[in-house]
DNA sequence: CGTGTGTGTTCGGTCTGACAAAACGATTGT
DNA sequence: ACAATCGTTTTGTCAGACCGAACACACACG
């Protein structure tokens, strides 16, 4: 170990191989030893060791000669989210944006430099999509990640993009820096972000900063998405747009105040 | 479990700390490495080693000097859910309910031989208790487990009693296998199980099984629980009921017709 | 029937790397 | 300034995590 330079790894490679496991398992739903010890490139015997003590622990269920995830896990979600008072007060009033809007819904807050959606509202004609809660954001090609930047005081905002990856995510995406940069100015301005098939081609978005309503900063971002035939016109560029501020600002003052 | 003393151990202790860890941290929210190694009595640079891994992970976050877990939980837990599509169609018509009752209901499913609540909906005026989406639910001593019992086939019924501990959580909680067995008998016939104070003093819960409309085999159990004060009388022991057997019914037919 | 290829599981041997104890800094309160 | 915390880093050592190969059990096929 003396050599080669492991800056720090103070790292628990077993604990890091189980999470990799698990990972895999969820992209796929129900998966076999040998086809997790393929893709993983790690032996079908240790795989079958980490099975078994996730097993044993509940976070993985044997159904038949597939492994699946347990649901164990909402339990550690539900704790973690639990500690986010964001999210008991931006549920039911992203319940009614939804129903007012119609299609989707999604709250945003930032977590270590990602964003994360800790909720999702769907209208009955809502678009699926890969995007559930849970799901990391990019921070820069979202109306919800936009919006949430375009709030955060300019030091952490350095910081954050620093180390954003700037994925192309679809022709549209923005990838520089400096383009964004002035995007978040324009955003600050006015508002609530737009996102014009920046993710998805076919997707629009209309989102906001969901603000502190004492001090101001910046506690996260909700946004509504649609398809490009839906969300268009006065529609999209005035209505929602009026809509999910307002959602936002409610949001914040409950949070603020309770 | 006093049995199965871990007859083939081939287990990864490195993942069952981490657990153990990650667990210690959903209970009490944020915790520092000292702390946390003591009360799991683990040296404090193995902790840290750890919580750094996970951190790295995402699942963990450092916030100050304390640990908190991590919000990547979230979507781990709801591709879990994804793969139960008994959630889909429980949510709508289990937030009817609440808005219909009042009070919290919850929807269970068995996984392993325990059972998870995977929804959960909350009235405004409805009781906090420590129960949660991803709680694990005791099957001997709450409404939706029992309802959930009375339905399974005798084979299943019996391999799951065995594992069950019988913890006395009330002076009403029943403790007997046999007491269990006739209780459960009853309720098949009745069609909903009814809960007084067995797992928490001062509250009620009357619970039905979610059945397949096609074969008739159980998908899962659904309840509505409140205080004592409030669940009584007709309203406790037949409107309620009725109620949250009709959605329990809904739910099932729409489970099996998807 | 064997036989081939696909599983999931078990078995030892090897050497990594996970672990505890102690030293180190950085903060806090006395 | 000192004592008493905290979190982090370092050290050596031995448990145990890992792999490869063998095993058991399925289904296919010819």
């Amino acid at each position: 170990m003396a050599r080669d330079n492991t800056p720090n790894a103070a790292s628990v490679g077993a604990t890091e191989r189980s999470f990799r496991i698990l990972e895999r398992l969820g992209d796929q739903e129900g998966c076999g030893v040998s086809e997790l010890a393929d893709s993983l490139s790690i032996s079908k015997s240790t795989v079958h060791n980490h099975l078994q003590t996730l097993r044993k622990l509940g976070y993985v269920v044997q159904d038949g000669d597939e492994y699946r995830l347990g649901l164990q896990f909402l339990g550690l979600g539900d704790r973690a989210r639990q500690h986010h008072d964001l999210y008991h007060v931006a549920k039911p009033e992203t319940d009614s944006l939804v129903e007012a809007v119609g299609e989707r819904a999604q709250v945003m807050v930032e977590e270590d430099g990602v964003g994360i959606y800790v909720y999702q509202s769907l209208a009955d004609q809502a678009v699926r999509t890969d995007s559930h809660i849970g799901t990391v954001v990019d921070l820069h090609a979202t109306a919800v990640g936009k919006a949430y930047l375009a709030h955060l005081p300019d030091g952490r905002l350095d910081t954050v993009l620093d180390r954003l990856a700037f994925d192309e995510q679809t022709p549209q995406t923005l990838t520089d820096a400096e383009a964004l940069r002035t995007e978040l100015d324009e955003i600050a301005e006015r508002g609530y972000a737009f996102n014009d098939e920046e993710r998805t081609v076919g997707m629009r978005a209309v989102g906001a900063p969901i603000l502190s309503a004492d001090d101001g900063h910046v506690l996260g971002a909700i946004s509504v998405s649609g398809p490009t035939t839906r969300m268009n016109g006065t529609w999209y560029h005035e209505e929602v747009p009026e809509m999910v501020a307002q959602s936002a600002q409610i949001i914040g003052i409950r949070a603020t105040y309770s």
